[in-house]
DNA sequence: CTGAAAGCGCTAACAG
DNA sequence: CTGTTAGCGCTTTCAG
């Protein structure tokens, strides 16, 4: 068993009460030079580090966030994460970062941890579905009273911070449209959030272009994996398309996959999109066309809701509601800025 | 202020004792059936969760691991991360996870933060020279007696595992050389792990070939950026190569990048291996040879590991190392498998 | 089987 | 300025 040095120890070693200790290891008080130094003195020899447990106990703070996202493994939550933790640790938080696979019940088991472990606020970012969906969980967290802001999904009574999806995908699904293209394939599902069908679906009608529903596929997953089989899927319907916009970068590089195995020129034969531009979109050959999502300022403001809303008592919180703007970044594989036949092969069809 | 509910709540609205309550939500000792019946209604009415802080001060275990790794926005390190944190959960453990931007500073107040939060274990995944360089770390750690792993570096009287980088760079330079090239680049230093370095300076010298040292680059981060730079100087400094084999796999992709702009083709005019194999490898253009790290493998060898650690006293831990084998991914941006030209060309300069 | 009581390590009044 | 004391919410002897 290992015997921790606590402040009954530092008190002891330096002749003086505990609270003196206490005292001048939290700084706010009046303590004389001379027994500061000798606590000081103690802490060092002793190897003393003051218990947070304890700590949290008594403050009723555990100066934690939870935070929730899909998948740790996909570089965009892996990048949201780290942004939300740096930020977080400027504000003297320390953050718990669970990753729930889309799984109903890994999401209220982590829910259920945060609350026991007594997390100051949640972070929650999550497919909208669950969230609105699971009404136990929903209730689990108001009767809690855990402080709690959400990614994307719109809840009533909770604060949340939201990519403007329907413009961002209406704008690159336009920006396919006004490039020549009008059989347009979209690559989502509600995993990937539904307003970005309903921003490809609106590109469409306002347009007046034939939405053709075969040409809408949904998906359950964020790899690449289910973006290369629903490209085979759709390749294997025969149905026509000569333009694809996807939810998501990871779908987008498997289907770009799928396409080239079939030797269909990207962005030559059909335009893709996709959404996130994580890293790898301006790697990937050819690089992707694709809405930028603004990772840092919607980590900020995510943080800044939560403090906000922390510092609310629970019965009088105003939930309030962030739109981020997003950003189309147009690269080589909607077929601009590479070669200009490409644009005017489309023009002229 | 939140009114949580406690132990006493529930005992009142029971009418029983707190300890009867404490009996039931445990389940251990033994408690009539009626009574426990009362009690587990009084839970369920009142929305009762066991305080997991005040728990923890008493068992002196918060069931709490922390895992410390060079950055989360890193595929690799994400994917190790995850991989971690989820067969930590299934041995009834929550992971605290920090990134430390290889800063020193940061890792001393990541590891200063663990202490105070009293986790039951760390699992350090550094870069090696700071973990055995900086002594007042190691210190802190061992006075403080947290049992800890690392990934990697071995320090002297800790449990560590490794891949084995010297054989696994060993075989990716001879796999080059075997393809008949003899000019063979380096990017890597002591940030990707020095060993990387040593098997390829093994494999060169193995086989007789001229080291030329202006071939070898250090670089001070694991991003596509780095190599990107690191390529362009190496273009600039006129050295002639014919292969490049790179610390990690991000490496590589910046490479590739600065050889592509540069009118050099991947694999014929250059081969290129990385290390790591993350999941953008096989989705790159060309696809990536690499040396697949066995990361699930090593999450696996790592909790054991440290579970074991935990068991053991302070004062008698005997250190175990464990290096875990690798394997040679090939693909085409080696020039394998995609056209034999490339092979042949070399071969008979 | 169940209740009373003693803390875990620390902070925060409350007195000196 | 400094010491004494009462808990925070829970587990765990120790007696019934």
């Amino acid at each position: 068993m290992i015997i921790k040095t606590t402040i009954k120890d530092v008190a002891k070693k330096a002749g003086v009460s505990i609270s003196t200790v206490s005292r001048v290891i939290n700084g706010m008080d009046r303590v004389s030079k001379s027994t500061t130094k000798k606590v000081q003195l103690a802490v060092e020899t002793l190897n003393f580090y003051p218990d947070h447990v304890a700590r949290a106990m008594i403050n009723k703070k555990t100066q934690t966030i939870g935070l929730i996202v899909p998948q740790l493994s996909n570089e965009y939550w892996a990048l949201m994460s780290e942004v939300i933790q740096n930020q977080l640790w400027l504000n003297g938080y320390t953050t718990l970062i669970s990753s729930t696979d889309n799984e109903t019940d890994k999401e209220n088991a982590y829910l259920k941890m945060y609350i026991e472990r007594r997390v100051d606020g949640i972070i929650y970012c999550a497919p909208s579905q669950h969230l609105s969906g699971d009404q136990q969980q929903m209730d689990m967290l108001k009767r809690s009273g855990v402080p709690i802001v959400t990614l994307d999904p719109s809840v009533v009574g909770i604060s949340c911070v939201t990519g403007d999806h329907l413009l961002g995908s209406f704008n690159a699904v336009e920006h396919l449209i006004q490039l020549g293209h009008r059989n347009i394939a979209y690559i989502g599902g509600p995993v990937v959030s539904i307003e970005r069908e309903f921003g490809y679906r609106k590109a469409m009608m306002m347009h007046r272009l034939n939405l053709n529903e075969a040409l809408i596929l949904t998906v359950n997953g964020q790899t690449p994996k289910e973006g290369y089989r629903a490209l085979q899927q759709l390749l294997a319907s025969g149905e026509k398309f000569d333009a694809l916009f996807c939810g998501n970068d990871m779908l987008a590089f498997g289907a770009i996959k799928a396409l080239e195995e079939a030797n269909i020129r990207v962005p030559e034969d059909v335009a893709v999109v996709g959404y996130d531009d994580i890293q790898s979109a301006s790697l990937f050959k050819p690089t992707l066309t694709t809405v930028r999502q603004p990772i840092s300022d919607i980590g900020k403001e995510l943080i800044g809701l939560l403090l906000q809303c922390m510092d609310q008592e629970v019965g009088n919180r105003t939930p309030r509601k962030i739109v981020v703007p997003t950003e189309l970044i147009v690269r080589e594989s909607s077929g601009v800025g590479k070669q200009d036949e490409t644009f005017f092969f489309h023009e002229e069809r």
